[in-house]
DNA sequence: GCATGATCATGC
DNA sequence: GCATGATCATGC
């Protein structure tokens, strides 16, 4: 309770008033200098210098009576386009009580049921008051986010109820993210159904979501192919389990006969993505569906040999030495990548015949505990960069002396170029093949076994 | 047999 | 030109 209550009543005035400041410089309406104070200081100047309240952290939403959550978002731009800088972090999750809630009566849908999204662009380089606000948009749910959203809330409320607070991570869900929050990474709280102390968290929506309501319902009015079409599609089943279904009348299919189902030609790159777009009934990529890139949902293809065994192992995106070599784990770009994603397992299994059939489709993420084991891999992998690699000539190439799969349980490192001659720079000026990490065959072995 | 280094091929 | 899904090849 306080000023802002007497100064604007409605989410009209409240919009005009935000929309006024488009255009002036942070550093012009800071009345109370606190823009040189660290994280959020843009937030908190327009919160009190612009709206003139004072700031709080409670329950309920920053205009209370018109029933609005103020939120300063930054975004960057580049030739990809525009993309939200980080998550939208909301409210602390107090697992002791928030439990005993429904979506509707929840901590997160009566604070942050309705935003005021201000948007700015960041740009590396450049002092914060010069940063101007250039959107000011009042953002309520879509309706077909909200089923989403909603099963993202069970999901977290449920890890609560099973006593696994702890074990709760951003990838267990699509839009709605339970990240960490806190002074630290230790900063831990109670739990209800277990004596296991859980990192505190905070409900927040993915960087992926954000990006999306930035081009979708803010800077423009991106269509993208759906592919839940009907709301009573979601009514009985999840968005993964509704997949499963989709996806369920093909298994057994050979590989052959899927390729000339959907008339997908083998050598065509993504080719079992677009298998199963095309039985969800999408027409392009899975990757330009609303959802996939809301929840950033990534495809990933397993093949299972005769014998049990998975021949290769999962690569992801390739990395800079550099920038590696400079990163910190906590803000790192493998860990902001694995934590949140929600891969899609495409299995197929080789018969006796030696053709591939589609075994099943599994919504898989990253379990904290083995997340774990990739910082370990992630470390010694910055450490040696930064030492010097050791690159040996060998009969069949250059060796390396980075983490290799006999040496973690999870992931390793290796080439992932075009060629031999495909490098990049090291720190100490040296080149060296392209390398990326992979997740070893014999982790993919276990997760699709259980 | 498989770990490790290397490369192909497509699509943007 | 480059990223990346997919896969090869060979020495230990």
């Amino acid at each position: 309770m306080n000023e802002s209550k007497r100064k604007y009543h409605t989410k009209e005035e409240i919009l005009r008033k935000a929309q006024d400041i488009i255009g002036i410089p942070i550093k012009d309406i800071d009345k109370t200098q606190r823009i040189s104070t660290g994280k959020g200081a843009i937030g908190s100047v327009i919160e009190e210098s612009w709206f003139e309240y004072s700031i709080n952290s409670n329950s309920k939403p920053d205009f209370e009576e018109a029933g609005v959550e103020l939120k300063v978002t930054p975004y960057i731009v580049s030739k990809k386009g525009i993309r939200a800088k980080e998550r939208l972090v909301c409210n602390i999750i107090n697992y002791m009580e928030e439990y005993k809630n429904t979506f509707k009566t929840s901590s997160f849908w009566k604070k942050c049921n309705t935003m005021l999204l201000m948007s700015y662009e960041h740009k590396n380089n450049i002092p914060k008051g010069d940063f101007t606000i250039s959107k000011a948009t009042l953002f309520s749910f879509p309706e077909k986010d909200l089923r989403i959203i909603e099963q993202d809330w069970k999901t977290i409320i449920d890890k609560i109820k099973s006593g696994k607070a702890h074990e709760i991570s951003e990838g267990d869900t699509l839009y709605l993210g339970a990240c960490t929050k806190g002074a630290n990474s230790k900063s831990l709280r109670q739990q209800p159904f277990s004596s296991i102390l859980a990192k505190q968290r905070a409900y927040s929506l993915k960087q992926s979501y954000m990006t999306y309501v930035l081009n979708a319902y803010i800077f423009g009015s991106e269509e993208d192919e759906n592919i839940i079409t009907s709301p009573e599609d979601l009514k009985e089943k999840t968005f993964e389990e509704y997949i499963i279904d989709k996806i369920t009348p093909y298994i057994g299919c050979s590989e052959k006969e899927l390729f000339e189902k959907f008339n997908v030609t083998k050598k065509s790159k993504n080719m079992f993505e677009m298998i199963v777009a095309r039985i969800l009934g999408v027409k392009g990529h899975l990757s330009s569906t609303e959802e996939f890139k809301k929840a950033n949902i990534i495809p990933k293809t397993i093949r299972v040999q005769k014998n049990g065994k998975i021949k290769e192992n999962m690569s992801f995106p390739k990395f800079d030495f550099i920038e590696l070599s400079r990163e910190e784990w906590e803000t790192s770009t493998l860990k902001k990548y694995l934590e949140p994603t929600k891969f899609m397992l495409i299995i197929f299994q080789e018969k006796s015949n030696g053709e591939y059939y589609l075994d099943r489709l599994k919504f898989w993420n990253m379990p904290l505990s083995d997340l774990e084991e990739v910082h370990k891999v992630w470390q010694k992998t910055v450490d040696i960069i930064n030492e010097g690699v050791v690159l040996t000539k060998t009969g069949r190439g250059v060796a390396n002396n980075l983490p290799k799969k006999t040496e973690n349980r999870v992931a390793h490192v290796r080439p992932h170029g075009k060629n031999g001659d495909d490098k990049n720079m090291l720190p100490d000026g040296r080149k060296m093949t392209k390398q990326c990490f992979w997740l070893n065959n014999t982790y993919l072995e276990e997760i699709i076994s259980n």
